[in-house]
Parts: structure tokens; C-alpha cells; sequence
DNA sequence: ATTATCTATAGATCTATAGATAATGC
DNA sequence: ATTATCTATAGATCTATAGATAATGC
């Protein structure tokens, strides 16, 4: 039943796609490896040829995950960024979202490698932003990091936050419609741009 | 073996503040009933005498939790909340700190029960937060709900970032300095008071 | 011969229940 | 008689290992 060397080393790669989307819906201590094997197509006993034990997989899906996010952010403006980060169908969709607002919490009781792998992430996340903030706080001064990490850290929270109230809650999307128009309208403000009309989002107007 | 009515309840209760510090520092799934009930001073036996069941426990010592930092709202204006929430000592406390940054992204994974608690929590620190925004913002348009919402959503996020790097990390402490740096700025500039002289706090700073 | 994956299982958890014990409170 | 807590344990996990199977690749 072996493979060839090119397929097994899909399969690993499959395994740690499954496992950072699977970690990302159902926490690292909800997904055991039987689960996780078995969502990726294989049986248990495989895992521990392909990783040193569970924590291993946990810091790879990590770097996995925020690398998704990374992809993302990509050519598009901090704005927009923000606006489809604080969307519902990113709330409600935790296995395809954000590491690190899905798994933020549970980072700081892993272990230190993983927390590297955490921490590598996001200062490839910030790299990534650094590039879409306007030229004028490019200049030498780190104010386009300073404003990646605060800007990064405060839609975190606000997807955390919502996330932590019930379904259909209308807190839960309060505070994305909130959130969402208090950053967007310091950042066109910023920008010398006058704020968009609504000075208060309505539920709807998030989705 | 039997207590009294009154030291029953007592018990009952030090276990619920216990579960509040425990689920804290190690999440919903490190903390076992066994675990648990020795840390409060009792055996396993006992606990589903006193809830109905983990998840039933979970629930009420996340409001136990939440309201230990309403207490700590109180009286206090935002800027020194804000200060001390971004400090490397909440930081390194998570079983004394925020529940919300402690067990965020756990509670979404959690039983609507849960989640309604967290979110009666949240609304409850909204409240207290509000008294402490300036009187300016108080005046019927709900300014003062929206920017306690947007505070805290900010500071959240930027202890669960700061957390879920290694400990010792230049990163961690950089996003709480450059996420103070900037909360306190913007709330001196909105009361017509001068910001604090640091643009860039240094990693001294936080502590 | 090597190795990618499979089946089977050991050993250590973890939640929850059953029944015993001993002190309260009617 | 009631009940707050204890001891003991059932049954279901979960991580990790051992050894079998079958196809690659020297």
C-alpha cells in the first residue's frame, strides 16, 4: 500500500489543510486525531508517520491558516480588507476565517513553538498590510506597522467578540457594525477622504 | 458529611470563582472535574450534586468571571482601564484577567447557553463602561455605547494577539505598547486634551 | 529492501452515575 | 428523614505505539 513519494507528500500537505480548517471550526482540543484522519481521507494510524505527535500539527495548520489570511490581504486596501473582515459571512464561517481571531485564545495556553508559529504569522500578516496602508505613512517611520498592528488587533477583537454572543444575536452584529464603521471612518478620515454616510450601520447594512 | 445550608452555598460558590480562574488559565477543555473540585478543595463526587452538568458550570463561571471586570470599570475613567488592561501584568495573568480575552474564541465553540452568558457579560461591561466616557458623548445619540464597544473590542484583540506569541517576545510587547499608544492617543485627542508625550511607547513603558 | 498507510490495541484520560457516610434540621 | 460530600467505577473518549500489508524504487 505504499505511494509515491510526490503523492504522500500531498497527502501530508491535505492533512494539515484538513487539520488548520478543522482546528479553526472546533478549537485543538475538539478535533482528535481519528477525527482529523478521517476528515482528510486516511485512518489514524498513518499520523504518527507523518507528524511527531499533535502538537507538531497544530504549529504547521497554524502557519497553514494564517497564510490563507495572508493570500488575502494581498493587492486589496486596508479598507476593503477590514469591510469583508468584518462581515458576517466571515463570523459565521470560522473554518475558512481568520486563525487568529478562531484559535487567538487557545495560542496562549500551546506550547512555545506553537506560539512561534503564531507570532511568525502575524508578522507575516503585518508585511502583508504594511504594503496596502497609504504611501504617506510608508516613510521610515513604522507608522504603517504601528497602524497594521493596531488596526489588525482591533478587528480581531471585534470578530472575536461577536463571535462570543448567540446565534442571530443582535449584539453580535452590533458590534461588527460598529467596529466596522468607527475603523473605516478613522481610516478615510485619515486618508483626507470625507467618512462614508453612515455614522451608524444598520444589522443589515453588515451583511 | 452534611454542611450546613449556608456553608453549602458557600462551597458552592468557591467552586464556581475556582472554575472562573481554572477554565481561565487553561481553557474549557485543560480543566477537568477532577482537576477542578481538587483545586477547590473537594472531590469529583460531589460536582453533580452542585450542576447539572461541565457545560452548566462553564455558564456560570463566565458571568463570575465578566463581572470581576465590571468591578473593575467602576469608578475609574477609561484611559486608566485601558492602561491597565494593556499591561504586561494582565497579560501574564490570565486566571486573575478579562474572561472575554481568556476564553474568546473558546466561547464561540460553545452551547447557545454559554454564549447568551457571555453575552449578558458583555452587556453588563458595556454599561459600566459607559458611565465612564466622557460626559460630552452621554447625550442621547448612544456615541458612548458605540465607542465602549469599539474600546473594548480594540483592547481585546490586542491582548489575545499579545498572548499568543512566546513569552519574552519583542512582538508581545510591541502590540500592547503601539495598541495603547494608540487607543490613548485618540481618547486624549477626542476630550481636546493634549496626547501623552511617548508617540512610541518603548517595551519599558508597558510594564 | 524500503516505506506509506492500515488494523488493532495499550494506557491514560474524562464525564457522569451509584451507593456509602455522616451531620443537619424538621 | 434529608442531604452535602465522599469513594468507587462504568463507559466513552483520546494520544500514541506495534506490527501487518502492499506498492514503490534502488
Amino acid at each position: 500500500m505504499k505511494l509515491t513519494k510526490a503523492q504522500a507528500q500531498a497527502n501530508r500537505a491535505h492533512v494539515v489543510k484538513t487539520a488548520s480548517a478543522l482546528f479553526r471550526e472546533r478549537g485543538y482540543d475538539g478535533v482528535g486525531v481519528v477525527d482529523l484522519m478521517a476528515a482528510a481521507g486516511f485512518t489514524q494510524g498513518g499520523f504518527y508517520k507523518q507528524f511527531r505527535s499533535k502538537t507538531d500539527l497544530m504549529a504547521e495548520s497554524a502557519a497553514c491558516g494564517i497564510e490563507q489570511t495572508v493570500e488575502l490581504t494581498k493587492g486589496i486596501d486596508l479598507s476593503t480588507f477590514v469591510n469583508s473582515y468584518l462581515s458576517r459571512e466571515h463570523r459565521d464561517n470560522r473554518a475558512a476565517g481568520c486563525t487568529m481571531a478562531a484559535l487567538g485564545s487557545d495560542a496562549a495556553r500551546q506550547t512555545q513553538e506553537v506560539k512561534r508559529t503564531f507570532a511568525a504569522g502575524i508578522e507575516s500578516l503585518l508585511q502583508a498590510l504594511e504594503k496596502e496602508c497609504p504611501a504617506s505613512e510608508r516613510a521610515g517611520n513604522n507608522e504603517a506597522r504601528a497602524k497594521s498592528i493596531d488596526t489588525f488587533a482591533h478587528i480581531v477583537g471585534a470578530l472575536v467578540m461577536s463571535r462570543a454572543c448567540p446565534d442571530d444575536s443582535p449584539l453580535a452584529d452590533e458590534i461588527l457594525a460598529v467596529c466596522r464603521d468607527k475603523i473605516l471612518g478613522a481610516l478615510a478620515e485619515q486618508e483626507g477622504v470625507p467618512p462614508p454616510a453612515a455614522a451608524h450601520a444598520t444589522q443589515s447594512d453588515v451583511a
